[in-house]
DNA sequence: TTCTTGATTGAATGGTCAATCAAAGAAGGG
DNA sequence: CCCTTCTTTGATTGACCATTCAATCAAGAA
């Protein structure tokens, strides 16, 4: 694996665990086994670091996270919900400290440079459009004058708070809570496409 | 006002503008105008500031929050959407740089101390709270069978996510999609009640 | 062999940070 | 007036941090 790699690999896992600012350039140095002047060699600043890792999780969203997720799922509506089970997942693996690293990093920077604010939204909207081609893929069993791309940033949004509940009161309870009730939500609107029918 | 609450309120205002690992002990002590000595005669540490701004939010949260949304307002749901409007005001007014003060202390701190861990559940709890009274004070307007400790947290995880989305995307439309998102489901869920009682 | 280029080394720099502490000041009771 | 207690002063300390840079190394091209 090439150094370039390499460093953006650490980086990722040290800003996911222990954020960004508490993320040394030493840290990144220690556990990659580099020297700083490697790092500089291919990084002009730490920030760069971060836009790396920004853009790799960007790109990489497809194969490192809804593949996984969506093995052997079909159903598109369900499909959204084994997203949020893979989170699920991860909350109770970490012991109820998991955070996403993009809404950690978009919480924790609070005067972002611009490219890496832009970085942050394109990750929430690739998220987010993932969930819309679901919601589309659903078709007619959602009402059709339904906001799909709404529908679809309210998924994320439920993921985000639910998460941060989650990680706050250290019980993915708060996860689950948060879950069965955009599942209500859902189900309401395909009964209603339901008695519309009936009717 | 004595040393203590100046220095409450100036870290308060600190760690909500640049989050706590970025502001500085030196910031506070220039915004009120005093001496690094006068700070660690109150608090042992850095940390403890923020243990008690915390607690300031925390008993805070009915006069300082929950009041003025709620002046003039005294229908159960609509206090709900009330208090969504006033962090609607916040997020305009500071162009779309607002950010919830727990939350994002939530998500910067990645191993909290024990105590600061507990004090910032504590908020979303009184918040959470808050809703839950609204939502019983709602009475048969909502399902009987309805979780309301559920749906009042649900009602802060749209928030939290909404806020979070619509300050990285600079763009108050995403708080906005989330609110009416919620709205839409508590419109299902009072017409759900409406429609078995005709039944 | 010689030159060139990119990659790596690791000590050094300048700056910031939280926290300390001895000394001085203020206020009040006796 | 003294004594006590609480409060404030502000220079100082030592740790850590991002970044720099001159020097070295490896390997391919000429």
């Amino acid at each position: 694996m090439d150094t370039r790699t390499k460093i953006i690999l650490a980086a990722m896992e040290l800003f996911w665990l222990k954020g960004y600012n508490s993320t040394s350039v030493a840290d990144i140095l220690s556990r990659t086994q580099l020297n700083s002047g490697s790092l500089y060699h291919f990084f002009p600043s730490k920030q760069d670091v971060l836009i790396a890792v920004l853009e790799f999780l960007r790109d990489g969203i497809g194969e490192m996270l809804l593949a996984p997720a969506w093995a052997g799922i079909d159903d598109p509506i369900e499909r959204i919900f084994a997203l949020l089970a893979s989170y699920r997942r991860m909350i109770v693996e970490s012991d109820c400290t998991y955070g996403c690293p993009i809404g950690s990093l978009a919480l924790e920077l609070h005067e972002p440079d611009p490219k890496v604010r832009e970085l942050l939204a394109a990750n929430f909207t690739g998220w987010a459009n993932a969930i819309e081609a679901c919601l589309i893929a659903a078709g007619n069993r959602l009402p059709c004058g339904l906001d799909r791309a709404a529908l679809a940033q309210f998924v994320l949004t439920a993921m985000e708070g639910g998460v941060m509940q989650a990680r706050t009161h250290r019980d993915v309870a708060f996860f689950d809570r948060a879950v069965s009730m955009l599942r209500a939500y859902f189900e309401s609107l395909e009964q209603g496409v339901q008695a519309r029918a009936r009717a």
